[in-house]
DNA sequence: ACACGGTTTGCAATCGTTTGCAGTGCCCGT
DNA sequence: ACGGGCACTGCAAACGATTGCAAACCGTGT
């Protein structure tokens, strides 16, 4: 801090100021900030005078005095749980495109640990003065969480999950789970087990949606859901392994798996292998997301397109910021792919 | 925008500035200001009257205000090329952790695209008044570049690449990347390919310093290097898969592979199996990074410390922000971990 | 009683924009 | 020739902090 304190650019002037380029396009600083933001009621050719001078002085507004100035700081931040986890990680990837492309700077907020969590919830006042929008990726506020975020009045938009009053964009969980399931059904399985999260008390998330599907096509099919068989994996390729070796030891074994992600349906497949067994073989699994890594490693999976998703959310933002007033809910296709971590039953041949 | 133009908290009334604080503590608003920021010469006594009034008023400085004023933004950005991908991910969010546990935010910058990348690096004015500090993920600034950079006198860190003047963490990509072929021709490998991404013409980057790695280990091995072993896989799984496929089809084909990547490595077995080939009984493959799917795939690997290396430059950036004028290059260890995509060259036994 | 040094405090300028309001011209109709 | 509009432009007050400088205060030593 010591060395310097003002930032100089690239021919070590420190950086020109409205007041540069009025002086030097002779005008008030009043005209040179309509000019360049484009506001009518600036004559065409003192419009064109002013664009000169800025970028011959290498004028950029300062991003904090505007701010201070207007209210608007012309950046948004995100929520982020967990940002080293692939679903979060092409979730980000999605919005940045989208924010980059409407000149938005991006704020990464970490949401992952429960203190940070609740920090973040909790001090809604300290955001909402840093960015102009808020998107929330499946952050699951519970309705008093909810509450007081509606009431901070903040621009907020949400991926994940889906929330009465801003807009959101969503998967077709529900859905997609079953018709994961109704695949492993058709394949002959019966005893199929879950690896998913605990769902907390919120409809519409994730975990819940993804269970209840599980549940409808088993239930479609006349089959008792077994409690039993249903054991969290926490969303990671680890808790997947631990799952899966929790489900080989039960009674009655799973001859099947539907992983609420794909990197849990690693984590199981890796399990199933360590104990000596064979997926298909002896275990079919399938998971959840469309990984890029479920191909390599031949997963059937349910796919459904992450960073569009992230993308169409922050495009939704960015609308809500623009003064959209509608409160679009968007739901994204899901589609099976199956590949060979499922197939028949042993001993069972299938249409 | 209509609807709304200041934040309100939680109870609805406008945000508290260090003027209401002033008033409800009964001192000027540079009394306030110096207590909250723990500065000296303030009065025992008076400093806590402010803190509690404050807290009660639920006070937050606007870090606008702030900045403009002080010309600190408590903001650091990082530049990541490709969000995506697993290493970027990782490295954010060890990145992340170290600014969110100094209270810093995180402006995440998107330089993938080679226009971004160039408008990035041209219009380092702009980023200059938006954050206190740059941290450059793997950003392969070539000499102009880093002039500019550093005349700009911005603080500036970097993780992945090694330049003089700033601070830096990187891994000794050479010779993890020795040690994995040596691995390689310990077990009777003579032909041994290398999936990477075309050197740039800096030294100490990723891609050069690990193909120096091949090269030394077979040098050393009185092998000569075959250049059309060589190709480059553009550090995706994608890019793995084609690279393996043209491996696969020239004369002498290569018993063992060598890829940059754990995701080129992985696209290299499928491409190896969708030839109806095995790993590693036709080809033997190493990575490099230490993916967390490397276990499940049995992928032999170099593990980096991924996320550590994002912590640490994360953390040589608040230090230099904090006024250390050492400039440390810390170069995080590397570690072979082998697994079951590399064995002895068919035929052949090794001790 | 008073000068003095050190600690606390307050005043007011400053940071670089935005924006409501009040001009300033200029053209036109009468 | 003159008043009214219109299309532009400029003035100056915000925005909410930080900070150099000066004033106020306090206890001491003489």
């Amino acid at each position: 801090m010591s060395i310097r304190n003002h930032a100089t650019n690239r021919s070590g002037n420190p950086p020109a100021t409205i007041e540069d380029v009025a002086a030097g396009a002779g005008v008030s600083m009043a005209t040179v900030s309509r000019a360049l933001r484009g506001l009518p009621n600036v004559a065409e050719s003192t419009r064109n005078n002013v664009l000169a001078v800025a970028k011959s002085l290498n004028y950029r507004p300062d991003p904090h005095a505007s701010r201070l100035a207007a209210g608007r700081t012309h950046a948004v931040g995100m929520a982020v749980p967990w940002l080293g986890r692939w679903y979060f990680s092409q979730v980000v990837s999605g919005a940045r495109d989208a924010f980059a492309a409407a000149g938005y700077d991006l704020l990464l907020f970490g949401v992952g640990s429960g203190e940070e969590r609740s920090r973040f919830v909790h001090e809604w006042g300290v955001l909402d003065k840093r960015v102009d929008g808020l998107l929330l990726v499946d952050l699951r506020l519970d309705p008093d969480e909810l509450d007081a975020v509606r009431n901070a009045g903040t621009t907020v938009t949400s991926v994940g999950d889906r929330y009465d009053g801003f807009p959101s964009v969503t998967v077709d969980n529900r859905s997609g789970a079953r018709i994961a399931v109704q695949h492993l059904l058709n394949l002959g399985h019966r005893n199929i087990g879950l690896i998913g999260d605990v769902p907390g008390p919120l409809p519409f998330s994730v975990p819940s949606d993804r269970r209840a599907g599980w549940f409808d096509a088993l239930t479609e099919a006349g089959i008792e859901p077994r409690a039993d068989l249903e054991v969290s994996g926490r969303f990671t390729v680890e808790g997947g392994h631990r799952a899966m070796t929790h489900l080989l030891a039960v009674r009655q074994r799973p001859t099947a798996i539907f992983a609420m992600s794909d990197e849990m349906a690693m984590g199981a497949i890796k399990a199933v292998r360590d104990h000596g067994l064979s997926v298909p073989d002896d275990v079919s699994i399938v998971g959840f997301d469309g990984h890029e890594l479920a191909e390599v490693m031949d997963l059937t999976t349910v796919e459904q397109p992450v960073v569009a998703s992230g993308k169409r959310a922050g495009e939704f933002l960015l609308q809500a910021l623009a003064g959209a007033t509608e409160v679009p809910h968007e739901v994204m296709p899901t589609e099976l792919v199956a590949r060979r971590t499922s197939a028949p039953l042993r001993g069972k041949v299938t249409g």
